[in-house]
RNA sequence: CGGGGCGUAGUAUACCGGUAGUACGUCUGGUUUGGGACCAGAUAGACCGAGUUCGAUUCUCGGCGCCCCGACCA
């Protein structure tokens, strides 16, 4: 007997979910989480309320949440989308420690300077720092690494969590004291190489957010910079549950944020007038210069044997802001509208049972011809009514919702809905794995 | 950290100085099946501590927790 592996005959519709990690179907009976009808009381945020509604977090205490198999999918989509746009850019990807030296800390002052450090002890009484960014770690890390010119341009990244005491977290996933960020260093010989390369970080950037369906809000944003550049550079996300005010020139797709709006009262690029709105900062670039080098004494031999500081940039982007974002601005009264790349399923195939079991035989036959082509779907086979699972499909944002019952059946198909705009058509079974593929 | 609000079944809520009612959920049985069905039955609850009181879930104080506004946010 001969067994091809499946995967040479698949068809890439553009469907699949693109790490082998995730399972790319699911039956909702088996599912462990289960829709609310009813908002927590304790949430206000919209990403919060939906989010918790179906399923896709829990929230263990201020600030922290954990991530259910729904939001853990969103989660790890968006995570592959930096990840691809982070290699693009010849990011290496790496897994830095959660647990800092506390010398580290004292050696950029920041032990002390830092007031959401979490710092914490062992039974000896030994101190460290849990991880609040990790620069402390990163420039010794390349200083062991890097002696020669030739061993620069670098630029390494991680997704980690990260924690910081912050006051009042707020705003549900928005600001949490312990998150997933992805966090990305370069190290250049000059400030020239540096600047080049952070070009190419705020064009992969701009790629992020447009592939997580925030393109048309998000706004790169002029902030105040540091002791190495003019501005740093935030990208800002329009929505109201936002904690920034930034001025925005829509002919430039540029913002500036209110806090340096004193000095660049116009436009950066065509000094035109500027709006203000609020938003929420999904992203965070900067040039640290030499700053983290200097303290860790990270340098390297130039072409004639000088020794010279590293030059160093940061880049930052919060998975679950980005996420909690992306609810707050596609959300609709009804529930969540998950953008194609980072939805948890790409369709929601509903079964309505009829008289007879023929509705539920045929569900069974479509879900197994969608794992079999790859198509990431999650099966609403519960035994509930259609109104119920209507809602909870609407809640839980599936981009595309397919329901196969006797009365699509009698009228030659499948039901097809976009989430998005409400929009449905009848497919037949002939042709729906050819529709889905023109649908995504 | 300053100010304000709130803690009652799994969830959302109501009433009350005399130990708690409703809805959703869940479980059992039945009828249903295209926009959160219906009937019958069942399940399950006062954040913690102290005080006042004959009696506290209710009033007072303290603690803890959660939310909001502000401050803060490499």
């Amino acid at each position: 007997m001969c067994t091809i592996p499946r995967a040479t005959y698949i068809v890439n519709f553009g469907l699949f979910e693109k790490g082998r990690t995730m399972s790319k179907n699911m039956k909702q009976t088996q599912l462990f989480t289960k829709t609310r009808k009813d908002a927590p009381a304790d949430e206000v945020a919209k990403n919060a309320q939906l989010l918790i509604r179906a399923g896709y977090i829990h929230k263990e205490m201020a600030g922290v949440y954990s991530y259910l198999p729904l939001g853990l999918r969103v989660l790890k989509k968006i995570e592959q989308v930096i990840r691809e746009e982070m290699n693009k850019i010849n990011g290496q990807e790496l897994f830095l420690s959660s647990l800092h030296p506390k010398e580290r800390w004292e050696a950029t002052g920041r032990w002390d300077s830092l007031d959401v450090l979490f710092k914490l002890k062992d039974t000896l009484d030994r101190e460290y720092a849990l991880g609040a960014t990790h620069e402390e770690i990163i420039t010794p890390l390349a200083q062991e690494y890097i002696s020669s010119y030739r061993d620069l341009p670098f630029a390494a990244y991680q997704f980690q969590n990260k924690f910081r005491a912050e006051v009042r977290s707020k705003s549900g996933i928005m600001r949490g004291r312990e998150f997933i960020m992805k966090d990305l260093y370069s190290f250049h010989v000059s400030q020239e190489d540096l600047d080049q390369y952070y070009e190419r970080a705020v064009a992969a950037y701009l790629r992020v957010f447009e592939r997580c369906g925030l393109g048309a809000q998000t706004y790169l944003t002029y902030a105040s910079g540091g002791t190495f550049s003019k501005y740093s550079h935030e990208f800002q996300t329009l929505t109201d549950a936002g904690e920034d005010i930034i001025h925005l020139c829509d002919t430039c797709k540029v913002a500036v944020n209110e806090e340096i709006i004193a000095e660049q009262p116009a436009c950066p690029k065509c000094g035109g007038a500027l709006t203000p709105q609020k938003a929420a900062e999904t992203g965070n670039i900067f040039k640290l210069g030499t700053k983290y080098s200097a303290a860790f004494n990270l340098t390297f031999k130039d072409a004639e044997g000088k020794e010279q500081p590293v030059i160093m940039g940061c880049y930052g982007i919060g998975l679950g802001r980005l996420m909690g974002t992306a609810v707050e601005v596609l959300s609709d009264t009804k529930g969540i509208v998950w953008p194609r790349e980072i939805a948890p399923f790409k369709v929601h195939l509903i079964s309505i049972a009829g008289k007879s079991d023929e509705a539920i035989k045929e569900a069974t036959r479509v879900y197994d011809d969608l794992i079999e082509h790859g198509v990431e779907v999650l099966w609403d086979d519960r035994d509930a009514r259609a109104g119920e699972k209507f809602a909870d499909a609407d809640l839980i944002g599936i981009p595309l919702r397919l329901v196969v019952s006797e009365r699509s059946i009698a009228e030659g198909g499948y039901e097809l809905t976009e989430r998005k705009t409400g929009q449905s058509k009848l497919v037949p079974e002939s042709m729906l794995l050819q529709t889905l593929k023109s649908n995504v």
